[in-house]
DNA sequence: AGCGGCTTTTGTTATTTATCAAGAATAAGC
DNA sequence: GCTTATTCTTGATAAATAACAAAAGCCGCT
């Protein structure tokens, strides 16, 4: 994971004069530009290659993230055993969200299964922008609905009882995923094994 | 479930003047007086008996409760079984927070499982205090921060492999649930039978 | 283009958990 | 306080899934 190096004054050239996730957030409620000119100032764009770790638990620096393009997946360390926990595309949010505000470090890791290109966001710079632009109150709102969503989502796939229908539900809920990513980590999240989810694709194309 | 009959004017004397939910959300972040009187005059106190629905499905009138006493869970019919997705004490915001913002009608239904006493609160009036009173943007951000680091360990603890150890983590995060309500919801909620949750309970105590 | 590693499939056996059933214990409501 | 409901336990069997193993297929990388 290496920060992409650029003059400071173009970091943003390729992408229109500003940084995505100002824009992505100014498109979600409208920021002041002094508020864009801040994130645009202190979010970076970076890369990470398929595999690479891009949190740790116990390491320094919270952040957000928006996935510009790739995949990137959330675990944790169960029993010696890695339980993946989301899974998430382009176009959204990820991060240490579970630091948000309260609760103890995180200790969940997050790692890029395809090449990955990312815009990250230092947690401070969250903070900040809460006490300095009320704007931004509604827009961490907004995004924390959808986190929301997301999370209950996931809590209720892992909860029906037949792995097959489990399956089944991920294909209708996201139809492009089961054909992206290797087969282990849509199996652990969806908690059964990679061989009983081949099993259950081949029993589905009979 | 019905509202509780009280002359308008002292409805929250009971309370030391003041609706439970309005002094719950200025407790979180300050809310301004004007803020606090318009959440007084919509909200209102409302009890349901135990097995009592709180929401069905297809029902008018989306709103959110305040927990001031008692047990309620949510659940999910799928395939014509009952899955209980949540359960939430004491002090805790519930409601068909999935249709904050986003998203159709949930399918969630919401059952009292102890006598309760709670505070109602329409969405309407959630909408128009995020546009009316900027404030409230903050409350709102964080109560949806709780709500989402819940949902994380909701998503979290049914993916652990093995019922014992799902049971396990329930009692480290929530002691005093496991004794508190019924088998049959706690049995629902990790993803097993009743049955099956009680020998692991009887495992654990030899 | 080809090598090597990762991914998927398939088979066999062991384990876990569900299902069905019935009795015992506990708690709710009058 | 008593009666009835509900809840919890225990047992036996069936079904689903895990675990282990090994081969085949695919894919990324140089």
């Amino acid at each position: 994971m290496s920060l992409l190096k650029q003059p400071f004054e173009d970091r943003w050239s390729k992408y229109g004069g500003h940084s995505p996730i100002s824009l992505f957030f100014h498109h979600i409620h409208p920021i002041s530009q002094e508020a864009i000119a801040r994130i645009d100032a202190s979010t970076f764009p970076l890369h990470a290659a398929r595999g690479e770790m891009i949190f740790k638990p116990g390491s320094k620096g919270d952040r957000l993230y928006l996935i510009l393009k790739g995949v990137v997946r959330g675990y944790i360390v169960e029993d010696g055993k890695e339980i993946t926990t989301w899974i998430n595309e382009e176009n959204e949010i990820i991060g240490t969200i579970r630091n948000l505000g309260l609760a103890g470090p995180s200790e969940e890791s997050i790692q890029a299964i395809e090449n990955c290109e990312l815009i990250g966001m230092p947690y401070e710079l969250v903070e900040e922008l809460y006490t300095t632009y009320p704007e931004s109150n509604i827009v961490g709102r907004k995004v924390l609905e959808d986190s929301y969503r997301a999370a209950e989502e996931r809590a209720y796939i892992s909860r029906i009882p037949a792995a097959e229908r489990r399956y089944k539900r991920l294909v209708e809920t996201r139809p492009n995923l089961a054909n992206r990513i290797p087969l282990k980590y849509i199996a652990s999240y969806l908690g059964i094994t990679l061989e009983t989810l081949s099993r259950i694709r081949n029993r589905r194309s009979i």
